[in-house]
This record gives C-alpha cells, sequence and structure tokens, in this order.
DNA sequence: TTCTTTTATCGTAAATCTACGATTAATATT
DNA sequence: AATATTAATCGTAGATTTACGATAAAAGAA
C-alpha cells in the first residue's frame, strides 16, 4: 500500500470515515433498533442480530469510535443510544458536498 | 466467517451497499470531482488524485457497480458523471430510516 | 463469598480491500 | 502499417475487516 503520501480534503476524510462507519448491514441493522427504540436501551441488541455477541460488540465499538452512537457501560449492562448530533453533520457534509443534487444535472451526459 | 445464515432487511442491504461504496476519500474525491464538472469528463481523474492509474480506474469500477456513476466508453477515451438519481434514492433510503432525525429525541439519553 | 448475568476484549482464521506495476485492448495519429 | 495514447484488466502483496470461541471483567443475586 502506497505510503499515504498525497491527501484528500478534510471533508472527504470525514465523510468517508462515516460512511465506512455504516457501511454494513449490521451496523445498519444496529442503528435501526437504536433508532425505533429513540432512548438508550441496554441490551436486547445481539438478540435481534444474526451475530455473535463478540461480533455485535465489534460492531457497537465502531459505531462508538466513529462518533455515531452514544454508550454508558455501567458494570454489566450497557445502555445505547444514537447521537443525532453525528448524523445531522453527516447530513450536512453530505449536502454540501453534493449540493449539485435537484439543482443543475447535467444535460450532456452519458 | 459465518456462513451468512441470516439476513437483514432489504433496505439496510441496499444502504449499507451504497455507504461502502462512497467509504473511501479517494471515491468521494472522485464525486467531487464529477459534481463540481456537473458533466461527462474524459479522463483527467487520475491527475486529481494521489493514486496510480490502475488504482484509480478500480474505483471508478466500484463506483459504477454500485450504480454512483455512470460511464460510456468508447475507445481510448472514457467518459464518466455522476448518476444523481441514485443518489437521490439513498437520500431516500437513508431519510426512510433515520426519519426520527430533527422530529423527535429522546431526552432519557446517555 | 460464590454464582450468575452481561458485555468487553483477546486471539485468530478467512475474506475483502487497496494499492501497484505490467500487460492488454481499443482507437487515433503519423 | 507502425506508433502513440488512454483506460481497463491481471496478478499480487499487504492491510483491514469480519466473524467466532474463549476468556476476562464488573456488578447484582444467592
Amino acid at each position: 500500500m502506497k505510503a499515504e503520501r498525497a491527501q484528500y480534503a478534510k471533508a472527504e476524510y470525514e465523510l468517508a470515515a462515516f460512511t465506512k462507519a455504516i457501511a454494513h448491514p449490521a451496523r445498519i441493522a444496529i442503528l435501526n433498533i437504536l433508532a425505533k427504540h429513540n432512548t438508550c436501551i441496554c441490551g436486547q441488541i445481539v438478540d435481534g442480530l444474526p451475530l455473535a455477541q463478540a461480533t455485535v460488540s465489534q460492531h457497537l465499538k465502531a459505531l462508538k469510535n466513529a462518533g455515531l452512537i452514544k454508550g454508558s457501560v455501567s458494570g454489566p449492562k450497557s445502555c445505547y443510544c444514537i447521537n443525532w448530533d453525528a448524523f445531522e453533520a453527516f447530513k450536512l457534509g453530505f449536502n454540501q458536498l453534493f449540493s449539485q443534487l435537484n439543482t443543475a444535472r447535467a444535460a450532456n451526459c452519458c
């Protein structure tokens, strides 16, 4: 792999990180579960997924690292919920990047 | 790896596929270039990226496979442009999945 | 204290991704 | 026809991701 010798724009890195975090059906399913509850839920996530507990924990970690969910662990229980602010930030970044959408579209396109 | 024994919702697969396609700064940079031109551009993409031609071609292929860009190859030249319809579809799916955003947010959250 | 429950972490195997140089393919150009 | 240009494809090395079982940790219940 190339030694990351050149760069992209900051916004590009950020959007890539965000989309990478949700680029897996299991993680989207987790977000769905959290969104439906719209409150902190403790456990119950593993039950709704076709994955081993360790794997779900791993996915949760990924989502948390990306800032998409918030979680408070207290002893044997963990509570997770969606970090809506992060999603709003993403929405903004996404729209900024592709603001042309819904306005002008190329007519002379393939 | 588990033998994919269980599934997620169709919408979850689709959104995951979409986000996976743009989960890389190089591919977002490509989309940016295309969005700025807002018309078919032939080549010029490699020049704007810190990657080898083969790698860029690979990324273009990924974007095309995901349906995010359209491309017409004619001999030694290739023309690419953004498939805006796909982006609108994504926007829809994304908002569907997280429609709670901007409406009710959990007060009793972590 | 000992057991149970819940979840994170460790170690690891297999799959996928990312990058590259080299080559091939398809046209233009000379 | 021979050469040059442009971009796709091939083969491949190394990194990352994804999944799992096993284990550890943390706290409540017995």
